[in-house]
DNA sequence: CGCCAGATTGACT
DNA sequence: GTCAATCTGGCGG
């Protein structure tokens, strides 16, 4: 397992203390959408774009299943690509075009299920310059702390929908990151839905500074 | 092919 | 805090 000690500005929340560049197996990913997106945070987000790397330490998710979740985009239809691509191959990523944002999802369902988990905000760790000139911003709480953020610093678009993020291949993946203790983990109701889930299906890292707003 | 709701964002009162 | 621009995707005709 490959680890190094980084060192962010004096801001951040998180320990830094290393992490792991272990790619996230498929297998990862054939778990209920809330358990995987509980177990997300404090993984990478990597992207590789023009040579540069940059990622970001993943700090708020969100659950999704299928057909019955009345949020989700398999809501009492089957028949759109992205209600088959959220009961198909988990750990492709399902990208989901929303008022002029591509909002970046990750498959995750247990067998014979549907259901993904949204990445709604990163902490920025690498390659911030770039990411900064992509978003046209430079203040770096405001750079990636929103779903349709993120992917615009990242250069995530619609032509990484159905791609896998458990290899290399295509510049954009996730790894194993940092662990994050459960007691820093809080959860609440989704964001911006109109009809939720009683149950909370949001998970954020307590106080860090670049989750989304409320 | 037209209609329209929506997992957002940024500008403005 | 409020509000509307903007466009994809899914649906009906």
């Amino acid at each position: 397992m490959d680890v190094e000690v980084i060192h962010l500005g004096w801001c951040s929340p998180l320990d830094h203390q290393g992490y792991s560049r272990k790619v996230l197996a498929k297998s990862f990913y054939s778990e209920d959408p809330a358990l995987v997106a509980e177990r997300l945070l404090g993984a990478l987000l990597v992207r590789v774009y023009r040579g540069v790397r940059l990622s970001g330490v993943i700090v708020e998710v969100e659950a999704y299943y299928g057909s019955w979740d009345p949020a989700s985009r398999a809501y009492k239809s089957m028949r759109g690509d992205l209600a088959r691509t959220l009961y198909g191959d988990v750990g492709l990523a399902l990208v989901y075009g929303v008022h002029k944002q591509w909002l970046l999802n990750v498959v995750a369902h247990r067998e014979g299920d549907g259901g993904a988990v949204l990445i709604r905000a990163i902490e920025p760790l690498e390659g911030i310059d770039l990411m900064a000139k992509l978003r046209g911003v430079r203040d770096l709480r405001s750079l990636t702390n929103g779903p349709g953020r993120l992917t615009r610093a990242l250069a995530v678009d619609k032509s990484f929908h159905k791609k896998p993020l458990y290899e290399e291949t295509y510049g954009l993946w996730i790894e194993e990151g940092f662990t994050i203790d459960e007691s820093r983990i809080a959860r609440s109701k989704r964001i911006g839905v109109s009809k939720d889930l009683d149950e909370p299906l949001r998970f954020y890292v307590k106080d860090n500074p670049y989750v989304s707003r409320i």
